[in-house]
DNA sequence: TATAGTGTATTAGGTAAGTAATACACTATA
DNA sequence: TATAGTGTATTACTTACCTAATACACTATA
């Protein structure tokens, strides 16, 4: 399980986790059945306290994504395909809902604003291919 | 100046002036030279200490947005049409460029993001016109 | 120069969020 | 059933942030 914490961005640390985990969960990196990284584990992988890894998981659960299996483990939850698509969509929602509002408040046309996510696409596109 | 603080949005009310004040800036609803709201007067409007707009203000004179004059008032500052554009690019691609970022990472096509992002623009931009 | 109108520096209180310490609960299995 | 491996509830510390109170500084002008 590949996570990568930026811990000077402001960003809490849980919160990444449950980004990179979610995403993963949904683009299939992490499969149905898989299991997570024992709190133990990441907590001393990422050099931090137990419960903040625990905390993260939590709202993972929360959103379904995970089950917990105490004294086990954690788990990839089964996500029916219709589900997953929903999930996906809602995420995807919320961004460009954000940036379609501030595109008109800004007086920008939508064929300009589209033309700069269609630019911005195949740079991470292109970005992440190389990878 | 109108401006709409919703106390129970989480967002703190200095940040929600300074967001609706730099807009009306951009979009040139509020012109160069004209005067803001007094500190004391936007204060007992809002139902707010005075501490808390001239907070707000700090900040945006801090973009160079407004000029203080002390003793006298703030006013909205010269922004040369060419800063001006930068500084609204700055804010939509800031935007733009995280819903790409999710596009690509959830695996979906640049054409659909971009149709996702027009339909939106279409949506908000007929709400505001009713207006 | 007195006054009433501006904004501000300083200080402090309240709250929420993030993280950590500790002790505990559950499970598989040797 | 002892043990080592899971996750967790509780509690508390720290920090940052937001807001407010107060007293102050600057400016125009009657």
């Amino acid at each position: 399980m590949l996570l990568e914490i930026d811990s000077h961005s402001g960003v809490p640390i849980y919160r990444q986790i449950i980004a990179q985990i979610r995403t993963q969960i949904m683009t299939g990196e992490l499969a149905e059945g898989a299991q997570l990284d024992t709190v133990r584990d990441l907590a001393r992988r990422l050099n931090v306290n137990p419960m903040t890894i625990s905390k993260a998981y939590s709202f993972l659960e929360a959103d379904h994504l995970v089950t917990r299996k105490r004294g086990i483990g954690l788990f990839v939850a089964r996500i029916p395909q219709g589900q997953k698509d929903i999930l996906k969509k809602n995420i995807l929602e919320r961004a460009v809902e954000k940036a379609a509002v501030t595109a008109v408040q800004l007086g920008v046309s939508e064929d300009e604003a589209a033309r700069l996510l269609t630019k911005f696409h195949r740079a991470f596109n292109n970005r992440k291919q190389e990878q």
